[in-house]
DNA sequence: ACACATGTTTCTATTGACAGAAACAAAAAT
DNA sequence: ATTTTTGTTTCTGTCAATAGAAACATGTGT
């Protein structure tokens, strides 16, 4: 089985606090920052802020957000479907 | 709320299948192998294998292990619980 | 048609994780 | 006690993600 699948199906046991300390405890701090930045770029952009503007309140490049663009492209991104359920939550 | 903790709420929510379609997404191959690798380790320092070993079996350096070693000490470490929790079911 | 906002790509430089190798520390085996 | 194995740290160099800036592409409103 490959390793990233077996990672998810111990994530998928976990509580939400859980797997908060998981990736704390396996991911450097840049690289949980880098992977907070992502998250809210996906998110900015499916609210359809522009790109310029979101990289000037994330602070982060243009070409950063090309790609997380990218990924909104294709209709079935599960990273779409899964903003869209929890946007109402948290903001 | 923290950015993380949003994350680790949304992935609490998704099957295995979905976990491992968001990681995909989200991340880089690199930083997938990274991962990967890492949780490697975990695994192979949680059945003992001396660090020399894993660094040839994996072909990842010394240093690395190290800061997978630095995890484990703490014995409350999620990962080590993890990593028990499944290795039954995987190896 | 034109100006202007927005999306995308490209260039160079920076940065952090890590490889490779060696040194040092501590413990176990003999 | 000393040899050997194992854990840990340190040094230099490499590489991938990305910053910063600019250029190019595609609208969209006027």
């Amino acid at each position: 089985m490959d390793t990233l699948k077996e990672i998810s199906n111990s994530i998928a046991k976990l509580s939400n606090e859980e797997i908060n300390a998981f990736l704390t405890e396996i991911l450097t701090e840049k690289e949980i920052s880098t992977l907070s930045n992502r998250w809210r770029i996906l998110k900015m952009l499916n609210q359809n802020f522009s790109q310029r503007d979101i990289a000037s309140k994330l602070n982060v490049s243009l070409c950063k957000i090309t790609r997380g663009a990218k990924i909104l492209k294709n209709k079935n991104a599960i990273s779409l479907r899964l903003i869209r359920k929890t946007e109402n939550e948290f903001n």
